[in-house]
DNA sequence: ACAGGATGCGTCC
DNA sequence: TGGACGCCCTCCTG
């Protein structure tokens, strides 16, 4: 059976879809999809294309140049498939749902055999789960453990809450793709963007029109920011210019607190570029890692590098995570594209040293001990699985659960992180942007995933109509039921459902644009085709969207600057 | 409306 | 070990 059209209830929301293009081409409604299983282009209507000669074949006409009155030049095609150039079959997209070349393997779970339509990882609707060979990983020091640090984690789980409605949005905030998002550590209400342009947004998501984006901080991509622990004015970024700044959010005036570039570009071999960080707050001590396997320490009292650079992966290979154990201060976790998660001592932080070696197949995006006790391992591999492991006091050789999940991309999207929810206190719930999409009543949308890491099960799968573009980073409150995603350059703002006020028109959105001067002919609009946006927002490049049952009457005519 | 580009990793030799 | 090449669901610009 191949998966279809999940029946998903969307807020009563239009969307108008243009009948033509790729609609027209695709007669092929989903009954017929079904039956089509294997190869389909034989049995496909002929499109009628009087290019076409009898076999079939496509003659395409350069009428160009049949304009300048040169010679025609007639091209012969057979009809290939894109992927692997063989005819018989053409993957691509029917409608809203993509049909894979059958020639490669599955492009969700990697192995051979069948497609990502009919691959068991989807068809469940839920995803698959590899368990680990050794069940028990406990040992004394686990045992005690358990006693000691996980009182507080309630054997039976809550009935997890997921902010799975948009409630308000800047759209195009950024120039460049959302890179990294950061709650202000004490105000609720504000989210730190940045970009891959180096740019660094501070927004204001209850008051929508206050935000800024400071750009002068970083001459290229923002890849993780941090709040100083002893400030929460000020945050940290780390860019792959090879600085990592330090900038007071009020006046967005900003430092750099090392260079690894002083002597400016001389040649890709050479320029460094910072991509992990972390703070280790009980040593005062910030630790950031570049792109040649090298950890460095700055120290956040004298802002002044500390000790010399250490290698923590493969000597040329990029570091791309640090995460500081929240219990346990001296356990430090990286990640990079050696294949590798590891696990340091800080007290003795020298190449080779590492405590374990977490394997993966490819690239790890992430790598991040759980939030409370900081005994588990939720790591994010380009090989379409996130591995858990349950203990770090157990046996670290192979992860305690495997569960497929796609998120490997081609090129130019900012890699896919799995994240814990900061406030789950069993430590199960975790988030992450799913890059395959599906056909949800006909729309083509990539959800945002939460996923249940102790038993794999896909929890709640998170979309707008609205929203067509893929959500690589997403973050979650740590003490609201808020979920923050960055789409392109885009930013929005979930709330669960149930907490949002009645909607009191049924047909009405809940997400209206507001122009710099548009009011009027957006209010009470049901918008909100995308294509209807991002026309508004050409014409008018102060527009923003924002939620319609929470806008106060008073605010429009501020909003009209 | 469409072409092209930015761009990173895996594979191959 | 290193350079060339290809790429599968992007997204934006000109």
């Amino acid at each position: 059976m191949a998966p279809r059209t999940r029946r998903v209830a969307f807020p009563k929301v239009l969307i108008e879809r243009d009948t033509d293009s790729e609609q027209s081409s695709s007669s092929d409604d989903e009954n017929e999809l079904e039956e089509n299983e294997g190869p389909p282009s034989e049995s496909e209507p002929e499109e009628e294309d009087s290019t076409k000669n009898g076999n079939g074949e496509r003659i395409e006409e350069d009428l160009s140049l049949k304009r300048k009155g040169k010679e025609p030049i007639t091209i012969s095609l057979k009809k290939v498939c894109k992927v692997c150039k063989k005819p018989g079959h053409e993957a691509g997209f029917r409608g809203a749902t993509y049909i894979d070349c059958p020639m490669k393997p599955c492009f969700l779970c990697k192995m051979p055999g069948h497609t990502t339509m009919t691959c068991p990882h989807r068809v469940a609707i839920e995803h698959g789960v590899i368990p680990a060979p050794r069940k028990n990983t406990r040992n004394t020091v686990e045992f005690v453990l358990q006693r000691q640090l996980r009182p507080r984690i309630l054997p039976i789980k809550p009935a997890y809450v997921i902010p799975d409605q948009v409630c308000c949005a800047v759209i195009r905030y950024h120039s460049r793709r959302v890179t990294c998002l950061e709650f202000h550590p004490t105000k609720n209400n504000i989210l730190l963007s940045g970009d891959k342009k180096g740019q660094v947004g501070v927004w204001d998501f209850d008051k929508v029109h206050e935000r800024m984006v400071y750009q002068n901080i970083h001459t290229c991509i923002v890849n993780n920011m941090r709040f100083k622990s002893t400030d929460d004015g000020m945050i940290y970024a780390a860019s792959s210019d090879g600085t990592i700044s330090s900038t007071d959010l009020e006046t967005g005036m900003s430092s750099s607190l090392m260079n690894l570039n002083p002597n400016g570009w001389q040649g890709p071999s050479t320029w460094r570029m910072l991509y992990g960080m972390d703070i280790n707050s009980e040593k005062g001590v910030l630790l950031v890692a570049d792109n040649f396997g090298f950890l460095y320490m700055v120290d956040t009292r004298s802002n002044s590098k500390t000790g010399e650079a250490v290698l923590i992966h493969k000597k040329g290979s990029k570091v791309v995570g640090l995460h500081c154990n929240p219990v346990q201060p001296e356990l430090l976790l990286s990640c990079g594209n050696d294949h590798f998660a590891r696990i340091w001592d800080m007290r003795q932080l020298k190449a080779g040293s590492s405590l374990s070696d977490l394997s993966h197949k490819r690239v790890v995006n992430s790598a991040y001990f759980s939030p409370l006790s900081g005994s588990k391992i939720l790591t994010t591999s380009q090989d379409n699985r996130l591995r858990i492991w349950d203990s770090i006091f157990g046996n670290l050789d192979s992860p305690s659960r495997e569960i497929v999940h796609s998120h490997d991309f081609n090129r130019h999207l900012t890699p896919f992180r799995a994240e814990w929810d900061p406030k789950d206190p069993t430590e199960s719930l975790a988030v992450i942007g799913r890059y395959i999409s599906e056909n949800y009543n006909g729309a083509a949308l990539h959800p945002i995933d939460f996923i249940d890491i102790s038993t794999g099960q896909l929890v709640a799968e998170v979309m707008d109509p609205n929203i067509t573009t893929i959500s690589p980073v997403n973050k979650l409150h740590p003490r609201d039921d808020i979920l923050a995603s960055g789409s392109s350059r885009s930013l929005f703002i979930w709330r669960p459902k149930e907490k949002s006020e009645p909607v009191e028109k049924k047909d009405e959105s809940n997400i209206i644009i507001c122009g710099g001067c548009e009011e009027k002919s957006v209010k009470g609009s049901l918008v909100v085709k995308v294509t209807m946006i991002l026309k508004m927002i050409d014409m008018h490049p102060r527009a923003r969207i924002f939620d319609l049952k929470r806008l106060n009457q008073n605010q429009l005519p501020g909003l009209a600057r």
